[in-house]
DNA sequence: CAGTATCCAAAGGGATACTG
DNA sequence: CAGTATCCCTTTGGATACTG
């Protein structure tokens, strides 16, 4: 078995690399989660709904996600301000890693208080 | 909308952070993928093949996959001692999420290389 | 070979105060 | 309200040497 069989598709892990560098830090799975449901949501909800975190680091997370096409920042016309972030069309591509692991998630919740 | 109504499923919260903590660490996919793939690696051979990390964390991150029931390590009665790994049956729950994240990182791959 | 031990640098992330 | 700035602690992970 030379090396060129033995290594797995390099594009694989690349794919792979690139996916877990993009959605590295704690809360960007939850962040994408709730506005797949929301679709909708202020600063200021997904401080206070969705993850209970300092605003720095909520504001780098969505920074990430905006800038990796995921999400839509608009400013709204109101007094004082107000931000609100959306989900691209984009970010439908990654639902299915959403889906999969939240069902992964559930099954290994019990497998785990099994024990 | 009061507050009951605007968390979202607090199962599904705690599904995330889970499948998140479990797949915590830089290599555990990239480890699980090629694991799929080989069905059974020698310890040098994952450091050697599969990721280029040190021994302490690819230990380390082998130990957090073993405790969570993912894969199983084996000695084997050889001179010096080898160890094998092997994802276990409960691994293939998993298989969704990484077959899923690795389709949407060549999707993101293509998407990003366009700007 | 398969780890463990040690040391260390860098990143991650929480708390709080502050600004436009 | 939506961030930014600052401070600081914890975690992560890389390099290397060492042991059974």
């Amino acid at each position: 078995m030379d090396n060129q069989m033995f290594d797995i598709d390099k594009e694989q892990k690349l794919a792979i690399n690139d996916a877990m560098e993009l959605l590295s830090g704690k809360w960007k799975f939850c962040i994408l989660h709730n506005l797949y449901i929301y679709e909708n949501m202020l600063f200021k909800d997904l401080q206070e709904k969705a993850v209970k975190i300092s605003p720095k680091v909520l504001s780098k997370e969505l920074q990430e996600l905006e800038r990796n096409l995921l999400i839509t920042r608009t400013v709204n016309d109101t007094k004082p301000i107000t931000v609100s972030y959306t989900l691209t069309d984009y970010a439908k591509n990654i639902q299915p890693v959403i889906r999969s692991l939240i069902e992964f998630g559930l099954v290994h919740r019990r497998k785990i208080k099994e024990k």
